[in-house]
DNA sequence: CTTTATCCGGATAAAAGATATCCGATTAAG
DNA sequence: CTTAATCGGATATCTTTTATCCGGATAAAG
């Protein structure tokens, strides 16, 4: 069970797309460098955020991607499920209907125990990540780090923006 | 993301041999017919229960698997390290020490924030796994199962066992 | 001892999914 | 209108998961 690289790789552009001032974007190609990430494959993921609604982009000459939200509405879970998918990990294939002693199709209705513990799990690492909004990730983050450091990417986002 | 499908076939299997009586066994091709599954390929998964020491084998002539603990000391979560392995399925390729601003390697002594919190949202996930035993799971499916079906299963498995 | 049943591990193959690339469509700017 | 920049979807490659097969080891039973 993996997540996909994507996910670390958005959620890194969001917070650097999300220093961006109002009405500018940062291409892909500038995003790729930034990170040193394939770009084409990075255009991807981004497309994926887009269709999520996390962000937005604009075609064309000095175009690219930024926010289309506040980074206080813009959660952990929101990403993951923009890259991966809302589908959830564990697959109940339903085999307790299989075999000498399965169930007839009407007596499972619901769920049973095994699927119904998993998925328990899965909504406790989703409420988790949704307790973590971008805003508050890009706090800490400011907090842990140098300001020399907090300029240098501040000044490389807005010669890189359009 | 998706969990494997032996997750859940392993789990079932765990709540059938836990009814096995002492010293008795049931071979890969009794589980898989039971289930309708894939008897080479559940064989492998349960070759995987064996090496994390869930549960036990005996070669030869009327062998066959049978659990190696308590069904009270055998966690969901267990199974789940034991068929995926035990690595966190959010991979950081530290790409914050890539690019024009990247941090020195001295400077990444500790995972940053994006990585933290998906580790705290694993954690969370193996946190409600590990709460679930295999005994408990079955003590909720007999709550909801009927008298018949139990003594259907419990037949079954006498007449496979060796 | 020989036969039969069973697990074990490796080699291999097929399917699915993740990763990476390419090129056409679109748009701002000159 | 032309050009250059940029996104967007189709396509290709690689990796992982899923599945099968077979030779060997082990043990019970005839
Ligand atoms: S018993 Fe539970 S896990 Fe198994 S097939 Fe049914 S719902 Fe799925
Ligand atoms: S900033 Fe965090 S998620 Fe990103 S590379 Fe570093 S530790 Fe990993």
């Amino acid at each position: 069970m993996q997540l996909a690289k994507g996910i670390e790789w958005t959620t890194h552009v969001c917070t650097i797309i999300a220093l961006l001032p109002e009405g500018k974007g940062l291409s892909v190609d500038a995003l790729a460098e930034f990170f040193e990430l394939p770009a084409a494959y990075l255009s991807k993921q981004m497309q994926a955020l887009r269709r999520a609604g996390i962000a937005q982009s604009v075609r064309g000459k000095g175009g690219g991607y930024r926010l289309a939200q506040s980074p206080d509405a813009i959660t952990l879970l929101d990403i993951v499920i923009a890259i991966e998918g809302p589908s959830p990990a564990f697959r109940c294939t339903e085999i307790r209907q299989n075999g000498p002693c399965g169930l007839e199709r009407s007596e499972c209705k619901r769920p049973c125990e095994i699927a119904a513990a998993f998925a328990a799990a899965e909504q406790a690492y989703r409420s988790a990540l949704e307790s973590k909004t971008l805003a508050s990730i890009m706090q800490e983050a400011a907090m842990n780090s140098t300001p020399e450091h907090m300029m240098e990417i501040a000044g490389w986002v807005q010669r890189q923006s359009s």
